[in-house]
DNA sequence: CTGAAAGCGCTTACAG
DNA sequence: CTGAAAGCGCTTACAG
């Protein structure tokens, strides 16, 4: 079943066929109805091989990721692939663990395989992978973070806005020693810690004892690590703004073991507002990020640059909300 | 860059180079080197889609699954990957979301583009599913679940055995009244309830108003409304065996709302042995399953059938452990 | 707006 | 063990 068969069937020219097929204009309507009357009774359908091979262009879509453990990629990513399905491209999900270099090497393989589009997380990445998606030519969008460099395709949210704005409500509470409690501290997590940092540091309140940084991923347990030892060095802190939900929640649990009442003695807030915060005790005040709306979004804004379009802006600022629960 | 560059750089025709760089005997091993030389001295990368017309084949690996926000199957999905990639395979990811149908069109999708291999979640599907795998002669291994059909090819563990054990536990404990809270109802979960029923029915103590089904998703959420349901309804009720670790997290939140003392009033039960779980409050008893090693050795058995081998055995069972925690 | 020709970069038989 | 020929099923220029 080829494209031969449909124009034998439609009696036109194979190319005749490839063009109606593809929605290319500058083919008499009436042919493209009975093009495509043709196909469907026979149920061609176009080889992705050969079409690539000649186009020199697959319907791959790589998603770089840094990892599937933290649900808010698993919302993103099942937004992405809701919006690209429908579309006919089929979604390649890479896994950087957070790791440049890993991002590089995947990037490499897979710009091997001619993707028709590239979607990354963030803004940071070696030059070398700036490179090399610069010079493919594949059209990319940068997701999760908003970029000012109108050469760069982006839908996010401001990380350092969204924290700032978290911090201030701690501050309208009545909170003068706001901890902030970062893992992980890839670019976003910086970026919040930077926003609580302003804000801070506008109401005269910053400390830099009151920063916790940890390297590694963040989980339940590290989020009680990190509270306990908060707790221990720091008795004086009223709240703890943790970068991530699951370190909250961790936070919330060993609040629990060590008898320390959230949010009267300390309050505890987190980020993300991932499932589960409205279970907590207390229930767990968070910052809702629109990682879903970012996937469907850069989804719809990728599309647009593949069918060679251009987005109404290179930009897309989807904004956040505070979700205000009883930990605070 | 192209094989006749390498073929020209090596003095050789281009389909040596072919057979060459494939691996295919029949060249002579000094050939073999100095094409081997030529390609990596000249940077050469055999173009994916080329290969997939020519061969009919690609290098795709279609891998289907209910959900990616249930950790369980990202766990599976990084085992698989890590396996896959190193081997030139690319992972191609399709979310049923516990919908046979979705499979069924998901799987056509993906047939269209010649996939190299399979892998699938579970061995129930519609009909239709299961002729499109066989009739398309693509090797598919089944994850999860062992299959007692020489003819299918399936790596998993016990499901029913492990929630037996997990009851027999229980009973051990010198609990009787022992309810099974089960969620999404899929194939896995119904085969932990028998489990559970076999070891209850054993013991004398089986009794059908223990058995508590909703076919919502599995959450925190619904593992508190459950147990809420039981406690009101059922108050002889000991012990708490869920299907899924979630349900139990969410449990124990709730019996601390309600002031229920866990275990000594009524024990908690989880399954899959999650990340979180030790802690909980109390630390939550489960049953690690080993869905790391499954997606390993699942993708080592399709390495096997891609290359045309045969494993050495069409099940693989890799069984599962017990964690008994403070819950119980 | 339509088509004949050429070619994308490989691999599959078929010879020798 | 090696190679010349044909072809996988499309799309890209190039004409008209």
């Amino acid at each position: 079943m080829t494209l031969d068969d449909v124009a034998h069937a439609a009696g036109v020219s194979p190319i005749t066929v490839s063009r109606a097929l593809r929605g290319e204009r500058a083919v008499a309507p009436e042919l493209v109805e009975r093009v495509r009357a043709a196909a469907l009774k026979l149920g061609y359908v176009p080889d992705p091989a050969a079409r690539a091979l000649a186009s020199r262009r697959s319907t791959h879509v790589a998603v770089l990721i840094p990892m599937l453990s933290n649900a808010l990629f698993v919302d993103m990513v099942e937004a992405i692939q809701r919006r690209l399905r429908p579309a006919g491209y089929q979604t390649l999900i890479g896994i950087t663990h957070y790791d440049a270099n890993e991002e590089e090497q995947l990037l490499r393989e897979h710009l091997l395989h001619r993707p028709a589009g590239l979607l990354v997380t963030g803004l940071e990445r070696t030059p070398a992978t700036r490179a090399l998606i610069a010079n493919s030519g594949v059209p990319c969008v940068h997701l999760m973070e908003t970029s000012t460099d109108p050469g760069v395709h982006s839908v996010g949210f401001g990380q350092a806005d969204a924290a700032a704005a978290m911090t201030r409500h701690l501050l309208e509470r009545g909170r003068r020693r706001i901890a902030f409690a970062a893992a992980q501290l890839d670019a976003r997590t910086l970026q919040r810690l930077s926003g609580w940092r302003a804000a801070l540091t506008q109401a005269g309140l910053y400390d830099p004892v009151l920063e916790w940084r940890n390297p590694a991923p963040s989980s339940l347990a590290l989020g009680a690590l990190l509270f306990e030892q908060i707790a221990a060095h720091r008795p004086a802190v009223d709240a703890v703004f943790f970068c991530n939900d699951d370190l909250a929640q961790g936070a919330l649990l060993a609040a629990m073991r060590l008898r320390i009442a959230v949010p009267r003695k300390v309050a505890i807030a987190g980020f993300n507002d991932l499932t589960g915060n409205d279970q907590m005790l207390p229930p767990l005040t968070s910052v809702r990020t629109p990682r879903a709306e970012i996937g469907s979004a850069g989804a719809d804004m990728l599309l647009t640059l593949m069918q060679g379009g251009r987005p109404p802006s290179h930009t897309v600022d989807l904004g956040f909300e505070l979700v205000v629960r009883a930990s605070t």
